[in-house]
Order: structure tokens, then C-alpha cells, then sequence
RNA sequence: GCGGGUAUGGCGGAAUUGGUAGACGCGCUAGAUUCAGGUUCUAGUGAGGAUUCCUUCAUGAAGGUUCAAGUCCUUUUACCCGCACCA
């Protein structure tokens, strides 16, 4: 057969398209795989071979489970809201809506050009009004519930973007989009809580199977930390000073605390304080330094004691000092800490600058050194005194504690609220309006979508105001509740909110009464298998596992978590193994690929080119490795004889149908890869096989390549479609040789190989090794001290 | 600093989980075909030494356990990713 990939390519997609094969069927009685995609934000760049490779994956799992008579859901769509986009449009003064759509187009057509098997009829985009409808019905109901609320706090802001970021979006100092420094700016935010979800959303890692590595990134993101609530009395007043340690154990050593520079007790009790101006100076410092920058200085602690107030140990009744310093922040736990310098490293730094007494409560180190943070027996500790470990201390001092009525256990989290609004015009309006009266009040339900309204000037206003806030017949409006005149909020949503859900729309995508049906979700949740970058493990898997979370709760979707299992594939480097950007130039673009060596060869390349999970540099030649593989696999058609079986092949088949078969469970589509080429490399030695023998090796190929595979199963003269055949079966028996290369090892060194019967007994396997002309010379004349023999594998003779 | 990971030929990478290290592909060498060739086919290809079937050394480095280690243990180096004073 000819191998002509542009004309076949081309064929076999209009076939499949006209054929609607892809098609998820709407019968809920077959048995259902649900394979998801992160959908991709529709750049101006068009897509890379890394989009490709990210996929590949489930593409080749999907096509599978097609075969294997499964009914399959594997969509796609656009996550097309987003700042890229906006400031293009502000730059080339075109409207988003105009450069969403034609990156769309683009996309699309880079997508269907590689063939994938996507549910076309499925395909979401985030910023239609029937998509963004339900992501603000969604908010509206987190509204009602009391997850959404409001606070003015210090923020992370871009000056160049304009809009203000979540902690998660400015890591490093910089912002995530066009890494700009931050600033830091008071501001009224939105927020989710998300905290209140803490517990379920660290218990739910337990019944999903996720990668190892990716389930610790959600622990440690969570960062779920169980320790004790103390108040200590400051001294002549009747307030307390509240902390929080996972150290209780070691109060008798504390000397003093640290509170954090904006910790309202200062304030409170200014009149005390003889050094307030001093405080504030430092305060004032701190305010200057972004949370990133605070975090730098590790070693070389600041701090300013404050005169006037010090605290008193609820455990011995020392007085200690109370200092303010920036290694404390407001953010955790209560902003104020009880230190322990014998047994925290920063604390005894702290101590050491300010010549801070420093008491062993715990033996087992050289305070004298350093802290010492390990387990040991306590000392100079009261009632705590003799006790060798630290859970029992810990709990002895907490029933202390609970008993004088001074302190309780407690479990503290890093994961903080999520920033849930952006002052941009390219997002979903939140759906809320401000009454003089009534306050805040949500958008009727009725009401949705609350459409984003169609402007010209789109550039945010000064000082961060969103555009939206310049159009007075969007901002002006009449209170729901009571009638009076109100004001809309004008924020929009951040890029997070849209792919939050996306995956319960795809069940039921075009369904304008409800976001999804609840026969359409029965069915088809939980997702099976969620592929994606090792980017979105924390960010985006956390708030779409909370949303949906929140909608099991509220019992709107029919199962808790919403991945059942969650892999990730490694980046493509580019050919001189940099990550690959625009700004290097190093970028391979997928329709360059196509034009010159077809779709089949781009998706097998990408497959072929190393382990799934890890990065691998892009190489041209090794393309042209996966071509010849292919023009191979074409050349096949003219080597055919006969039917049935080929002996000489009939195992290395059973083989391969079987490796293939497991390794794309695996994702290990790089071995799979290299076991059909083997046999293609077997059946140009033999140089021939049967008619039926390609039908079956056309089938295990098909996922991967399937243009080819459908070309070549049509000149077999086969009906219908290569990509809906049947998956074929194995038979263990054969693929298990009737012999079996056993090696001969003496004392542990390699000396010969021996062909033996597969079930040879351990007794004439040995007779036979020793009786080798190559083993004697090195037992002759030894004395056997031990003999080993592992079934299938190895004999060792060990002599003396 | 803490947590996780990786390290194997000239290159990308295999290795049934403790059992013949280097599958498969690239690249390279030689020959045939073509001789317009980023064509196709055949053979070879970890390094060193003897060259006819022989042998020694090799999985970042150094030790150890074992009949047997890329795989397990200890120490160490380099690189990558995540988190960042979390009390």
C-alpha cells in the first residue's frame, strides 16, 4: 500500500466527522468511561506539541475503551476567559469576544488536524452566556450558603496588570501572568471559603486514586497542622494574648513572644507602650516588603521589644517579654506565637540577637549550638518532668491546660480563602448588587446569565477599578429585595471559576434548564481518569474539587469527589532541552509536524519519545524514526499470505496483543510503542503474515495510529470503522514459550546460557548446567557449596 | 531551609520489581540497491584487551547486605520540581 498520509489523514477524519463515531451515545445502560483533558486557555500562539502530548494520553486510553465496547465520553473545550487575551485585545484594540473566537478556530483546527477522537458535539467555551449562566448560578448558591464574603485586606497588586492577585498567583514576588513586582495595596476583596472545605477536601484524597506525588502537593497545599490554642495573660490587664503551637510540650521553655507587626493589640494598648513610635517604624517597614520579601531574610531576624506590656506563662507564671517581628505573620494561626528558642530554630535565632534567655526543656541536644527540635526527656518542666516522648507530653500539657481553662487543641491550615475577584472586564460579572438598604444582595436567580456587557473601552480604570465600573447602565440598578435604587458590583471572576465545573457540563452541555441533568450526571460521574500538567495538581484541581464538593453538599451532583483517578504527563522540551517559549524560539508547532510526516507520526512520536510522565527534549530525527515505523506498517498490505495463523509468529503476537494491552493502563505507551515495532521487526524476518494477523495488528496500532490503521483495515476488506473493532484478546498460553533461555551463572558471574523446556524441575536443570562442557571448566575440580535455581530465569552454581 | 524526584552507551530511553544491563528508536560504520535523494534493504555498533566461538570493566561517586544489586541499606555529589520563617 502507498502510503500517502496527507490524502488518507484528510479521508479518514471526514469519514469519522460524517460518521459521528466519536459521538458520546446517550444510552445510559452501556457501560460508561469518562476520560477528561484539561481543556486549554486559547492563546494567540496556537497550540505546541506539548498540548498534544497532554492529549495523547487519554486519547489513546479512550480509543481503547471504544474498542473494548465501552461508551466514552471524551471531550473538549476552551477555558477562553483570561487577562492574555484582554490585553491583546486592549493592544491591538480589537474586542475579546473577536480574538476568543479566532483562537478558538485556530485551536480547532490544530486539533482536528491531529485526529483526536473528541466529542465534537461536547464542546465547551467559558466565556458563552449558556456556559458562564451556570458558573454564576454556581457562586449564587455558594452566596446563599454563606460561602462568600467580603473583607478589606492588604492585597497582592499588579501596577501593571491593574487588578489585584491571590497569593497563589504572585508567587515569588511576581506576578504569575506578566511578572511584574507586586506591590502591596489595601483593598476590598471577595472571598470563598474555601477553608471551611479544609477537612473534606484532605479526607477525599483517601477514596481517589491519584498519583502518589500528586496527592502529597494537596496535603501539603492544605497544609492541615493539629496543635493547641493558648492564651497567656497580659500582665495587669484581664485580655489574653492568643497563640498557637504544635508545641505544647515545650512551654516551660518559652521566654517570650513574638507577635506579628500588625497584631491589633498594639493599638488596643497604645497608651501603655512607651516606645510606640519605634513599633510603628517597624511596622511601617514591614508594609513596604511584599509577603515573598518578608520570607527571604532567614537567618538574620528583626524585631522590636514592646515597652509596657509583657505576658505571663499560664504554666509557671513568668513574666516574659513580647517583642513584634516579621517572621510572625497575621495571615496564620492567631499572628502571635510563644517562643521557645532551646527548641525552634528561629526563635533561637531570635533569642540569640536579642540576648533572649534560652531554657533546655527537652535533653538530647547542645543548646548551646543550636535548637534542638528532636524527642528526648524533659526537664526544668514541672509536672512535665521525666516524660521521654513528645506525644505524651503533648497530651499531658494539653488536659493541663484544658483544666486551668487557658488553653484547648487546635487544628490550623496554610490553605487560606480564596481571592475570588478580579477588577478586569474579559470575565464573568459576579452576580451581586449593593443595596444602601439591604446591603448585599444576590442577582436573581431568574436574572442569570448577568451578561457581560459589550463595550469599547475596556482598559481598567484608575487605581485598579474594574471597566465595567464606567458603564452607568450596568452599575445602576434596583435592588431585588426591596425596590430601591442599588449599585451592581462591577468585579468580574478570576480565570479559576469557569474550569472549576467544567467537567459536569460536558454530561450534559447544552441543557439550558440546569447545568447539567441529574440523570446525565448519575451517569457519567465521577470523572474515570483525569490527565493534565503537574501545574494544575494544587491550584485548579483544589477549587474544582471544592466547588464540587460544595454541590454534592447542597445535592446537586450524585458523587463527592469528582476525579476518580488523576495522572499527569511530563512537558516536551524543546530540541536544545529548554522549556519551551516564544521568547527562546524553540517552539515545535504541531501543524508543521503534520505537512511534513503526517498526524499518525506526530501522535506515535509524542507517545514514543520517553516515559509519559517525565520531560523529554523534542528530537527531528527521531520523528523520522516514527515515519519509517509507519511506512512499515503500510508496506505490511503487500506481505500478506493466507489466513489464520503464522507459527512462527503466533506467540510474538499473543505477546504484544498483551504488552500493548497492559502498557496503555500504564501510560506506558513508550514500551508499548517499541513492542509493536519489534514485531514489525519479526514479521520482516519471517517475511510474511496473514490476512488475519494484520487485522489484529492494525487493531492494537489503531489508538495510536489510526489514519493508517483505518486505511489499511479497509483494503482488508473489512466493514466499518478500525477505530469501533473489537480489542483484541490474548491467550496467556501462548504467550509463554515452550522454552525458555535460562542463564548459567557460577558463583554469580555469567558463564553460559542454556535453552531448557519451559517446566524443566529444579533437579535436571542443574544436572543439565553442570553437564555443559563451558560450566565444567569452572566446577571442575571445586567443591558445590550452594545451588540455585529460579524457575524461568537463572541457575547459579556457587563453588569453592 | 523543608518536602518530592532524577542520575543507565554518542543521544532519547528499556530492564518481567533482587535474577543474562543497554529492549525499541535515533545517530554512526560497512555492504547492496538506488544512483536526484532526509530512499529502501542487510550486517555491525557500551568501553578496553585477545580477535573463531574468548575475556576484563561498566548503571553519578564511595562503602555495605546477598549466591546474585541499575534495583535494597548507609554516606555523598549534581541537577530538576514543589513549598517557603506555618509557630
Amino acid at each position: 500500500m502507498k502510503y500517502d498520509f496527507s490524502s488518507i489523514e484528510k479521508k479518514w477524519q471526514d469519514k469519522w466527522e460524517e460518521a459521528g463515531i466519536f459521538h458520546a451515545s446517550d444510552d445510559h445502560t452501556k457501560k460508561k468511561f469518562y476520560g477528561l483533558v484539561e481543556f486549554p486557555y486559547p492563546s494567540g500562539a496556537g497550540m505546541h506539541v506539548g498540548h498534544i502530548k497532554a492529549y495523547s494520553g487519554l486519547e489513546i486510553v479512550s480509543r481503547k475503551r471504544r474498542m473494548q465496547g465501552y461508551n466514552v465520553l471524551f471531550p473538549i473545550g476552551f477555558d477562553a476567559y483570561g487577562l492574555p487575551t484582554e490585553n491583546y485585545a486592549i493592544k491591538t484594540n480589537t474586542h475579546p469576544r473577536i480574538v476568543t473566537d479566532r483562537n478558538i478556530a485556530k485551536f480547532t483546527q490544530q486539533l482536528k488536524r491531529v485526529g483526536f477522537s473528541f466529542d465534537w458535539t461536547r464542546v465547551i467555551d467559558t466565556t458563552e452566556e449558556g456556559y458562564y449562566k451556570w458558573t454564576q448560578w454556581i457562586f449564587r448558591k455558594m452566596f446563599d450558603a454563606g460561602l462568600v464574603f467580603r473583607a478589606t485586606t492588604l492585597v497582592n497588586y499588579c501596577p501593571s496588570c491593574k487588578v489585584v492577585l491571590s497569593n497563589e498567583d504572585s508567587q515569588g514576588g511576581k506576578c504569575d501572568i506578566c511578572h511584574s513586582d507586586i506591590v502591596q495595596k489595601s483593598k476590598d476583596v471577595w472571598y470563598l471559603r474555601i477553608t471551611e472545605y479544609a477537612d473534606k477536601l484532605l479526607n477525599g484524597l483517601e477514596e481517589v486514586d491519584y498519583l502518589p506525588n500528586v496527592k502529597l502537593q494537596q496535603e501539603n497545599w492544605i497544609g492541615r497542622s493539629e496543635g493547641a490554642f493558648v492564651n497567656f495573660k497580659i500582665k495587669d490587664t484581664d485580655d489574653t494574648l492568643r497563640i498557637y503551637t504544635t508545641r505544647c510540650d515545650t512551654m516551660f521553655g518559652a521566654t517570650f513572644m513574638v507577635i506579628a507587626p500588625e497584631h491589633p493589640i498594639i493599638e488596643k494598648y497604645a497608651d501603655r507602650i512607651s516606645n510606640l513610635d519605634a513599633l510603628n517604624n517597624y511596622k511601617a517597614e514591614c508594609a513596604k516588603k511584599t509577603e515573598f520579601e518578608r520570607t527571604q531574610l532567614v537567618k538574620d531576624k528583626t524585631g522590636v521589644k514592646i515597652e509596657g506590656l509583657c505576658a505571663v506563662n499560664p504554666v509557671n507564671g513568668k513574666e516574659i517579654p513580647i517583642f513584634i517581628s516579621d517572621y510572625v505573620m497575621m495571615g496564620y494561626g492567631t499572628g502571635a506565637i510563644m517562643a521557645v528558642p532551646a527548641h525552634d530554630e528561629r526563635d533561637y535565632d531570635f533569642a540569640k540577637k536579642f540576648g533572649i534567655d534560652i531554657i533546655e526543656v527537652i535533653q538530647g541536644g547542645d543548646i548551646s549550638k543550636e535548637a534542638y527540635t528532636g524527642d528526648g526527656e524533659m526537664i526544668n518542666s514541672g509536672f512535665l518532668n521525666g516524660i521521654k516522648t513528645k506525644k505524651e507530653a503533648i497530651a499531658k500539657m494539653l488536659e493541663f491546660l484544658s483544666a486551668q481553662g487557658v488553653g484547648e487543641k487546635g487544628v490550623q491550615y496554610k490553605m487560606k480563602d480564596w481571592a475570588f475577584n478580579r477588577q478586569r472586564y474579559w470575565g464573568e460579572p459576579i452576580p451581586i448588587i449593593h443595596c444602601p438598604t439591604c446591603g448585599m444582595v444576590g442577582v436573581p436567580y431568574e436574572e442569570l446569565p448577568l451578561r457581560l456587557p459589550d463595550m469599547e473601552q475596556f482598559e481598567p480604570g484608575e487605581g485598579g477599578e474594574s471597566p465595567l465600573a464606567k458603564i452607568d447602565s450596568f452599575v445602576n440598578c434596583t435592588c431585588p429585595k426591596c425596590g430601591g435604587a442599588a449599585k451592581r458590583e462591577t468585579d468580574t471572576m478570576p480565570q479559576w471559576a469557569g474550569s472549576s465545573w467544567y467537567f459536569l457540563r460536558y454530561c450534559d452541555p447544552h441543557n439550558d434548564k440546569e447545568f447539567a441533568s441529574k440523570e446525565a450526571l448519575q451517569y457519567w460521574m465521577p470523572v474515570d481518569w483525569y490527565n493534565g500538567g503537574m501545574e494544575h495538581v494544587t491550584r485548579h484541581m483544589i477549587y474544582s474539587r471544592f466547588w464540587h464538593r460544595f454541590l454534592y453538599d447542597i445535592g446537586e451532583v450524585p458523587c463527592e469527589e469528582p476525579y476518580a483517578k488523576r495522572t499527569a504527563q511530563g512537558l516536551i522540551l524543546g530540541p536544545d532541552g529548554e522549556k519551551m517559549s516564544k521568547s527562546k524560539g524553540n517552539v515545535v508547532d504541531p501543524n508543521d509536524v503534520v505537512d511534513e510526516y503526517g498526524a499518525d507520526v506526530l501522535r506515535v512520536y509524542t507517545l514514543f519519545m520517553g516515559e509519559y510522565g517525565s520531560a523529554a527534549p523534542w528530537s527531528e530525527s527521531s520523528v523520522r524514526g516514527c515515519k519509517r515505523f509507519l511506512d512499515r506498517v503500510a508496506a505490511l498490505t503487500d506481505m500478506i499470505s493466507g489466513e489464520g495463523v503464522t507459527p512462527k509468529l503466533e506467540s510474538a503476537f499473543h505477546k504484544t496483543v498483551k504488552k500493548v494491552s497492559m502498557d496503555i493502563e500504564d501510560m506506558k505507551f513508550n514500551t508499548a510503542i517499541a513492542a509493536m515495532m519489534s514485531l514489525i521487526n519479526e514479521i520482516y524476518d519471517v517475511g510474511s503474515l496473514t490476512r488475519d494477523e494484520l487485522g489484529i495488528f492494525v487493531r492494537i496500532l489503531c489508538p495510536f495510529a489510526p489514519h493508517i490503521c483505518e486505511e489499511i483495515w479497509e483494503t482488508l476488506g473489512n466493514e466499518g470503522f478500525a477505530s469501533l473493532a473489537a480489542w483484541p484478546e490474548w491467550d496467556e498460553e501462548k504467550t509463554v514459550d515452550a522454552t525458555v533461555t535460562y542463564a548459567v551463572q557460577v558463583n554469580g558471574k555469567l558463564r553460559n546460557t542454556l535453552d531448557l523446556p519451559k517446566d524443566i524441575d529444579k533437579e535436571t536443570a542443574l544436572a543439565a548446567a553442570k553437564a555443559d562442557a563451558k560450566i565444567k571448566q569452572f566446577i571442575d575440580g571445586k567443591t558445590v557449596v550452594k545451588e540455585i535455581f529460579v524457575p524461568g530465569k537463572i541457575i547459579n552454581v556457587v563453588v569453592k
